[in-house]
DNA sequence: GCACACTCCTAACGATCGTTAGGTAGGACA
DNA sequence: TGTCCTACCTAACGATCGTTAGGAGTGTGC
């Protein structure tokens, strides 16, 4: 059964913190119980184990960026790679910039997972990234994207993408707005058919 | 004094897979040791510390990163903004690609560095970021990229290179010549003048 | 033959780790 | 008023952490 009271979610939102501050492994069950002014021990009528606290992190930013995706491809009509590609890249923007510290520890931390959740989470990155694969390489067919390689194009994309988890602060120079504009531009113009 | 030994270079080399498969907080001092088929004690005739190891590693793989651009840009011409741009690409993939492991480290692992060397860290990351965000500048400048927020177009080129460090293992799919081509390719294409 | 590095050993240190056991205060509900 | 539930406490567990102390074997240079 998974936990949704208001002080499970409190645990979630400082671990989060201290997770993208200082990684899972160089956070203690202590660090956490600190910032919420209770005892270590205190954690553990909440939650089941530390890698608990990951995975409800993991789980649910995971479960974030899949139905963004899900809402960008539904929005957008299925025949226009270009157009769907920015939906994908902006739909992405929106969700680290809205969560940036839930989203750069499920792009970081995952791997400290256990194993059956380890695989799991991979395969669910590897579905999220084949959309982007498959997008660009729709692109392709129709001549919308020059030829290349759709694999290594989407990597590309999506590593800039999550780059964005590690250094976006809110209030800072750039609104999460004026990211997303800028990644959909650069991300399509990567792949545009003209030369230099 | 910089221990430069043989068996220091093994610890490094051995280290360097283990904090890049598994993190440096979350490998022990033991695990390394293991790895060399020795105990975790006898590990400190050789180095002062465990930071002192993830030290060498990151400094190392800093220093490489940065001769590698000194090359690229003395070998271009300083005019020529995106033949510039594209030798950084290029010899960005090739430091990458040669020791992925230590790059992963350095690109991850630098935080868990202690303070002033944290900050030095920091600092020389932002002025290898300066290179090619300058780069870029100047590029807009005299029009042989668009127009753009260049501290965003570094950015987003530059997690894109880092990435690869997470993702590539030699003898894969993909060669670092390849991948250099690609990464150039697309590097110049997100800053080309030319519309979708 | 002797000194000296170099490399590794065993044993142990105090600290901290994730976690469990058992108990208590306060509010909700009968 | 009595009972349960939630949220926290103190105390402690065995394991593991980074690190130090002190010693031993092996090989090289004089």
């Amino acid at each position: 059964m998974i936990e949704t009271g208001a002080r499970r979610r409190e645990i979630d939102e400082v671990a989060s913190e201290l997770f993208h501050a200082n990684g899972y492994a160089a956070t203690s069950v202590r660090d956490i119980a600190r910032a919420l002014d209770i005892q270590g021990a205190s954690l553990y009528a909440h939650v089941a184990s530390k890698e608990d606290v990951l995975w409800s992190i993991v789980d649910w930013a995971a479960a974030e960026f899949e139905q963004a995706a899900d809402r960008a491809i539904a929005d957008t009509s299925t025949a226009d790679a270009v157009e769907r590609l920015a939906a994908l890249v902006e739909a992405h923007v929106e969700v680290v910039t809205a969560d940036p510290e839930r989203s750069s520890v499920f792009v970081t931390e995952w791997r400290h997972l256990s194993e059956p959740r380890r695989a799991a989470v991979g395969d669910r990155r590897d579905a999220y990234e084949a959309r982007f694969r498959t997008t660009i390489e729709d692109g392709v067919a129709v001549g919308a994207f020059r030829a290349t390689d759709p694999a290594i194009a989407a990597t590309f994309i999506l590593t800039a993408l999550n780059g964005i988890a590690t250094w976006f602060r809110a209030g800072g120079r750039l609104t999460p707005d004026r990211i997303a504009d800028h990644y959909v531009e650069l991300a399509l113009r990567s792949l545009s058919e003209d030369h230099r």
